[in-house]
DNA sequence: ACCTGAACACCGTTCAAGT
DNA sequence: ACCTGAACACCGTTCAAGT
């Protein structure tokens, strides 16, 4: 059995805490239980630290928060620079996705939160290249990363947040649902039922992308 | 001064407590005061009733920020039908921003949450009946109909979380802005730096609206 | 500089008691 | 059927006390 803590500085066999640890550790817990479930005393229990502790590293709760939001961010690989319009577009949309669908529950803390926008900028950059030299005007480039952003933001916020179940293989549900829009007598509803009842995110991902791609060269 | 709250059912003369009344009472407290400041408990203090008489008429938080989501949804009017592709999809998608935008701190939960989807089955009719008519495979109609509601989507949450400011005229933060862009040495965004400073919303939804129509037309 | 614990002002919700 | 209050198991954060 150990013995109990002490006051005052922890021995020195043990980890020292850092804000990179207690974001990791933050990561974690958003993945395994989920964003309601973080607390700074869940947190600190995790990290076998007192609750006030972390506030020496983050700022607060909400510091916490964005500081994982970043954690996601920084995961985005750095994009190659050169190639034309659409493939670097479309390469950093993709990349964009992997890292979210890797963290799931956390996505929405960057897709949710005012970025500082100043930490994605070789991003911007790498899409507004292009853009440019395909002689766009600055105003109308801007205008196209924007729609495209926002159309990134909105998928994966749909992806994320629905059930597990809505895309893939249950049976009743899909059932269940078919049955409701079939009763719902909309003539159009009715027709497309069997396309509404599911929902493929990595097909209406690339159909989205492709028709934006296409209106912008 | 008033007699202090008895036991059992209050004096006739109060209001009843009702789920209207408790929605109502929320999205006024959201408005005010944001989505973080929502509690049970001061929800039952503006409503001058004890904390646990709202669960007698709403099924806890969760189903109380739903109901709030639903009431906001509600306020949608009505889509007009028989108009063609580009009218009706421009107007539905006007009305929904209107919509969001009379209470942009209570937005984001309708934006983030699985809506039951089945409780905006008309718009879904009205959209995906001009995209039938006007030929297209059902599958693909979902596509545009799902493609469209995720840039509304991702547009309306940058829009409700941006800081006022850096829509209008703040001088001082837009100089700071234009600044740092600047400084940042990566050629496409400083010349794109003037336009990146600020954001009209009004202008990014229209422009990413009308490609979208181009592409689905 | 960093860690700790007690304390304060809050939460959501269960449950038994009222009318 | 509906409302109430006490109680339980939590929160985030301030502040003084430790080393």
């Amino acid at each position: 059995m150990t013995a109990p803590r002490r006051r005052g500085r922890p021995p020195k066999d043990a980890d020292p805490l850092s804000r990179d640890r207690i974001l990791r550790a933050a990561l974690d817990l958003v993945d395994e239980e989920g964003l309601d479930a973080v607390s700074m005393r869940k947190l600190a229990r995790r990290l076998d630290v007192d609750p006030m502790s972390l506030y020496n590293h983050v700022d607060g709760k909400d510091a916490l928060l964005d500081g994982i939001a970043e954690v996601l961010l920084a995961a985005i690989p750095a994009p190659s620079p050169g190639a034309d319009l659409r493939t670097t577009m479309a390469a950093l949309a993709r990349d964009f996705r992997a890292a979210m669908l890797g963290h799931p529950r956390a996505a929405p803390l960057v897709l949710t939160r005012q970025l500082a926008s100043l930490t994605a900028l070789a991003p911007v950059e790498a899409v507004l290249a292009p853009l440019l030299a395909a002689g766009y005007p600055p105003e109308r480039a801007v205008h196209g990363l924007r729609a495209v952003l926002a159309f990134l933001i909105g998928t994966l916020m749909r992806e994320v947040n629905a059930a597990p179940t809505f895309s893939g293989a249950d049976p009743e549900g899909h059932r269940r649902r078919l049955a409701d829009l079939e009763a719902s007598g909309l003539p159009a509803v009715v027709t497309a039922a069997p396309y509404l009842a599911v929902c493929d995110h990595e097909a209406e991902f690339e159909f989205g992308l492709r028709i934006l791609l296409d209106a912008l060269a």
